[in-house]
DNA sequence: GCGTTGAGTGTTATGATATTACATATGGAG
DNA sequence: CTCCATATGTAATATCATAACACTCAACGC
């Protein structure tokens, strides 16, 4: 399955596995990547999960690595149009990407209950949604698609009203 | 087709038929379509593209139905609830919906050029998404699909590069 | 009629998210 | 060495959104 985030799994080797993936990235495509935007990038893969910018921020700073919101807002932007960090508009929140390296469209699901967030593949040029853009002329050239509900653990555990 | 908002339309026809379908909706499920409300979808509708809150709110204030952000906040939590408008979390606005009454998810297609928006209709439970959902056990219960890019106008004006 | 209640609105204050502008550092190209 | 591009540090500000409380008014039971 493409989608974790709501299973276990060997944190530390998919902590591991991802900045190596950066690191490669980074160096094949000349980019540079600091230790502020390395920083950030840890942080969210080690909490694996939506976090603000000001949240990030505050551990930024406790380390001494800037304090000031651009500081953190430029690491993400960074990381974001490198395709390594994912931002979750409907949360106004960053989520470290689960395949770095890989050309994808992210898409989304969100619990609502626990906050916890998977990222699956979209196909944004398939479906309805291709459908209409090429119908009108449209040129899609990015998507965002979320997905809210109730992950597996958060259904089992709401009282069952009927 | 599905998805007006790139091409030129009829506007007080279709201005006056959401007014209605709104104003038809409210009374059969006994909901307040107050002043303050009818306002807000009005100038959505009259404006027919994606507005920020506090632009909503410079109009009302101009015409006496409230100056501070809770009231436009408000009547834009009503018509967001019952599906009269829609948020485009993409651009933090609001934009009035093209099929009111009926019970669909919005798909919209943004022009990052001029930023016209077109709502089309998604299908969640279809597609990649749906099948991610259904193997992980997540339940969708609603869904963001925001496409960006360009529009048949803008594509054209845009200088040919090669 | 009259108090009670609930929904809507008005208003103040504040919180949360994000960007602009400018100063400073650093490392490579010419 | 000088110039330049990129990154970072910092202050100030802009933009988006909500909490809390007071007030109005219409519906309801008595
Ligand atoms: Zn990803
Ligand atoms: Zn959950
Ligand atoms: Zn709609
Ligand atoms: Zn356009």
């Amino acid at each position: 399955m493409d989608t974790i985030g709501f299973e276990a799994h060997d944190h530390k080797g998919c902590m591991r596995a991802a900045l190596a993936a950066v690191e490669a990235h980074c160096t094949r495509h000349k980019l540079q990547f600091t230790p502020v935007r390395r920083r950030v990038l840890e942080i969210l893969l080690s909490e694996h999960r939506a976090m603000g910018a000001y949240e990030i921020l505050d551990t930024l700073r406790d380390e001494g690595l800037g304090s000031q919101p651009p500081v953190a807002y430029r690491a993400l932007d960074f990381l974001v149009s490198n395709g390594f960090v994912h931002k979750i508009e409907r949360l106004n929140a960053f989520i470290a990407c689960t395949h770095p390296g890989q050309d994808h469209t992210p898409a989304f699901l969100i619990c609502r209950q626990c906050d916890a967030v998977a990222e699956a593949h979209a196909e944004p040029s398939k479906g309805m949604l291709g459908r209409a853009a090429a119908d009108t002329g449209f040129t899609i050239e990015q998507a965002v698609v979320e997905a809210m509900g109730l992950c597996p653990q958060c259904r089992e555990s709401v009282h069952p009203c009927a």
